[in-house]
DNA sequence: CCATCCTTGCCTTCGC
């Protein structure tokens, strides 16, 4: 528990507590270092002044860090106030309240604003702490023991901001005249570093999870990493829902394990379920006495809109608005460097060239940043960046994490952010720094949108952010952990059993789940026994069980982690020049596999030829003119949050209600009030039934706004109850406002919407039905047969293609629903589809909403502006790109002509005219 | 002229 409080003492600034921090006013660097000369004179004054009054150097109070008591013999408070004060930054409340926790060796979760100076607070905080231990002081004044080989660890998510944190953590250490060491590991560290941190650690070391987790499968993992004392984990709200987290988990109760008085600490953005990360990270038995601290510092955070300047032009469907072309180059020439986030990476590729086609004057000046770009352009970029020599940078999330203490002064984000966290990730990339304000400019690229961002902003300063939370029980990354630790000096199953289940993750594993984990790493299960492969793990006459087979041990350290990506086609240069071989991404082999020599395409920011195609590499040549393929990838489809689609009924049900107080309802009005007299406006208790009838058939529209995920479980649930009272197909379409069923015959929508379409029934049975789940899971299982060591994906070097990976791992899926259908992998296959992809708990929210609200039904004579995007959407797929936009065309020209009443000419939907 | 789907990490081993 928290030491007793010092009285208050003298203060050389006194500062009313909670109060903004001063900074170093902008006026000026002359002006800026004469500010912080006399700070730093003030905070010596005061401590020669202290030291006059005969009192000992640690009372010298410039608001100290708490944990430094007199005597103590710790000059660290006063140096590391010294540091701040020479920044023009005063510490916050959280950031003593951190200390003062540290110091008392309790554990706990720090909620920080980001640019709050979290990184410095936790690492003075956890310096201090390691100085009451007894560890080395600062330079010159060794007492006690030396220092153990590894005291501090921190990990972060990425290996960019790993390298960063190393960095920012040295500098404070050097101007505080401490000799202490940071070392920094991860896949980027060079071997010679690498082999010096074999021969003796750092005293601080930081780390992935990755990294950490092969520390762990050595040898001598207990005595290189058993007096760890201290434990950071940065950015946990990454890592928390996802099986990294639960391998951090696991790393974690192995060090708690070797040192009991394990001090953890996690550093994490705003979430909707604190309690449950900081129970996640501490896990059942420690999770009680953890701290929460809130660092709620008052950041200034803006929000605001790019309003389309010609509404009666802007589009009612699409996605990649370049309309706003024009706007969005003012306001980054109007700043001196810009983040513009776009939603996937194609739209950053056709952005990227479209700024630089608008302004040639930008070309160096630009840069494009997204995770099929090779390593190196990024990391120029990255550079770039700090540097501050480029104007703009056009990303995706790439840069929503690592990257720290960027200049970056506006951010744009173009389309929906899809989340209330994403949305404040992203401001938070500009004015990253104590006490500067953060701003983030929404870029609607269709009308819809413009509800969307009064929704996004009304979110986000009510404080309604998503909540992550810990997957359960996951056996894949289990069965990992244990050869990891039978490698790491091996394990005597019951201790284990123990220290796994002090996991948030398992803290319920039953008896009969450990030992099929045991028998699964021992054995491969019933159905593998005739594999020596699989035999990987085994008790030695001690009962320790190890990894006997050095070349099972070679490949489980090559396949640790839980990332599992498709090897992409490589993309790099022909021949000739100077640039020959330079590589610059990797495309999708789908993509490739639909070009011919000589085709050219659009990638990297560039204008490419492909010359050929060989062994899993595309060789290009730089090209000119022609008209370009744009690259697609198949990436995750985030489906918009439960609290920002909240946030859009109710900014609905402001405007059916006839209030448009936002700026973006206002302009989105014409649309919104042909939507109302057309159809009705969706609200809040109300499902809109929309019904349509075409030369194609006969259309029904609900909007649950779950996302999309769900609204593709509805919609394919929906089409399979009615088939199955008549024999009737159904084409269906989602987005992630609504839901589309198309039927050539008359379905009778009336009939079906009264007859039970949206009673729970059997949920679940009717959903694996409906979506052919066993394929879904077939599919989720090549995840889950790489992080459990059955596929082995190959030495560094030697591409695989995804297609043979894709293979083994379904031979593996079928082998075990044949021979050992018991497998618990095959269960968490499923539970993986039904919670991750389905999100079932959602879809049955949805569903009992659906029940539950008020019918409005609205028969069509013509696409609503609701329906419109639907429509498209299920034309996408039958069309070319060339026919749909034909297609579009000429029925936005029939809408137009139908909606010629007054509404409607200013309204959305002569957006028309441009074709 | 239309355009959609993100991110994250990572090895070894030996003999000279």
């Amino acid at each position: 528990m928290s030491p007793p409080r010092k009285p208050p003492s003298r203060r050389a600034t006194p500062r009313p507590p909670g109060s903004l921090p001063r900074l170093a006013p902008r006026r000026g660097a002359a002006a800026a270092a004469r500010a912080r000369a006399a700070a730093i004179e003030a905070v010596d004054a005061a401590r020669a002044a202290a030291a006059g009054a005969g009192v000992a150097e640690p009372t010298v109070e410039c608001a100290p860090l708490p944990g430094c008591e007199p005597g103590s013999s710790l000059p660290m408070a006063a140096r590391i106030e010294r540091w701040y004060a020479a920044r023009g930054w005063a510490p916050f409340d959280f950031q003593r309240a951190l200390a003062t926790a540290v110091a008392a060796g309790e554990s706990g979760l720090l909620h920080a604003t980001t640019g709050a100076g979290k990184t410095y607070a936790a690492w003075f905080a956890a310096l201090a702490r390691w100085a009451a231990a007894g560890a080395p002081s600062p330079s010159g004044t060794r007492r006690g023991p030396p220092a153990p080989p590894l005291t501090l660890l921190w990990l972060t998510p990425m290996r960019a901001l790993a390298a960063d944190t190393g960095r920012a953590l040295q500098a404070p250490l050097a101007e505080l005249g401490c000799d202490w060491r940071v070392g920094v590991r991860s896949g980027d560290t060079a071997a010679s570093e690498r082999a010096a941190q074999d021969r003796r650690l750092p005293t601080a070391l930081v780390t992935t999870p990755e990294s950490l987790s092969l520390l762990l499968s050595r040898a001598e993992a207990a005595q290189t990493l058993g007096a760890v004392a201290i434990v950071v984990v940065d950015e946990w709200h990454e890592l928390l829902g996802n099986k990294r987290g639960v391998q951090v988990q696991l790393a974690l109760a192995r060090l708690r394990r070797w040192n009991p008085a394990l001090v953890v600490w996690g550093l994490s953005a705003t979430l909707g379920n604190l309690d449950h990360a900081r129970a996640a990270l501490l896990g059942p038995a420690h999770a009680a006495q953890g701290r929460l601290l809130r660092g709620e510092v008052p950041k200034q955070l803006q929000i605001d809109t790019l309003l389309p300047s010609a509404p009666a032009r802007f589009p009612w469907a699409g996605h990649l608005g370049m309309q706003m072309l024009p706007q969005v180059v003012a306001e980054i020439d109007a700043s001196a460097t810009a983040l513009v986030f776009v939603n996937t990476r194609s739209q950053a590729e056709l952005w990227y060239q479209a700024l630089l086609d608008a302004r040639p004057d930008w070309a160096g000046l630009l840069a494009l940043h997204h995770g099929s770009l090779d390593a190196d352009s990024r990391a120029w970029v990255e550079a770039g960046l700090k540097a501050g020599t480029l104007k703009a940078v056009v990303c995706t999330s790439s840069l929503d994490l690592g990257v720290d203490f960027l200049p970056v002064e506006r951010v744009l984000q173009i389309g929906s952010p899809k989340g209330v966290a994403r949305l404040l990730q992203r401001a938070g990339r500009s004015g990253h720094a104590p006490g500067r304000p953060s701003r983030v400019t929404l870029v609607p690229t269709q009308s819809l949108e413009l509800v969307e961002a009064a929704a996004a902003r009304a979110a986000a300063e009510a404080g309604h952010v998503e909540a992550r939370r810990s997957p359960e029980q996951p056996m894949d990354v289990l069965v990992q952990h244990l050869v990891t630790v039978a490698l790491g000096g091996g394990f005597r199953p019951d201790a284990l059993l123990a220290e796994v289940r002090g996991c948030h993750a398992y803290r319920a594993l039953d008896e009969a789940a450990w030992q099929w984990a045991l028998d699964f790493v021992g054995r491969g299960g019933a159905a593998l026994v005739a594999y020596p492969d699989y035999r990987r793990v085994a008790p030695d006459e001690g009962g320790v069980w190890r990894v006997p087979d050095a070349r099972l041990a070679r490949r489980h350290r090559m396949g640790i982690g839980t990332i599992v990506s498709d090897a992409g086609i490589s993309v790099r240069y022909w021949g000739g020049r100077g640039a020959a071989g330079g590589r610059l991404g990797t495309v999708e082999e789908s993509f490739v596999a639909r070009l011919r020599p000589g085709d050219c395409f659009l990638f990297a920011g560039r204008l490419l030829e492909l010359v050929r195609v060989h062994e899993m590499t595309a060789w290009v040549r730089r090209a000119s003119g022609a008209r370009p393929a744009v690259p697609r990838w198949n990436g995750g489809r985030m489906p918009l949050s439960s609290e920002l689609a909240a946030a859009v009924v109710a900014a609905l049900d402001d405007a059916a209600d006839g209030r448009f107080d936002a700026p973006e309802l206002e302009r989105a009005r014409p649309l919104l009030e042909l939507q109302a007299r057309w159809s009705a406006l969706p609200r809040r208790g109300a499902l809109l039934a929309e019904t349509l009838k075409t030369r194609e058939g006969h259309h029904l529209f609900l909007y649950p706004f779950a996302g999309r995920a769900v609204h593709l479980g509805l919609a394919s649930l929906f089409a399979w109850r009615l088939a199955r009272t008549r024999p009737l197909s159904f084409s269906i379409a989602v987005n992630d406002y609504g839901l589309t069923l198309l039927c050539a015959e008359d379905p009778d929508w009336d009939a079906a919407l009264g007859a039970g379409l949206f009673e729970a029934g059997d949920l679940l049975g009717d959903v694996l039905a409906s979506l052919n789940a066993g394929e879904l899971a077939r599919r989720r299982f090549r995840e889950i047969a790489r992080v459990s060591g059955l596929v082995f994906t190959g030495y560094p070097g030697e591409a695989r293609s995804t297609r043979q990976l894709q293979a083994s791992a379904g031979l593996f899926y079928e082998v075990f629903r044949n021979h050992d259908p018991a497998n618990l992998l095959l269960d968490q296959a499923e539970q993986e589809v039904l919670r991750q992809e389905l999100e079932l708990g959602r879809l049955e929210a949805a569903l009992a909403a659906m029940r539950a609200a008020r019918l409005l039904r609205a028969p069509l004579r013509r696409p609503s502006p609701f329906a419109f995007p639907l429509l498209v959407e299920r034309m996408r797929e039958k069309l070319s790109t060339e026919k749909l936009a034909d297609r579009i065309r000429r029925m936005l020209d029939e809408l137009e002509r139908a909606a010629d009443a007054p509404a409607v000419s200013r309204a959305a939907p002569s957006a028309a005219r441009e074709g």
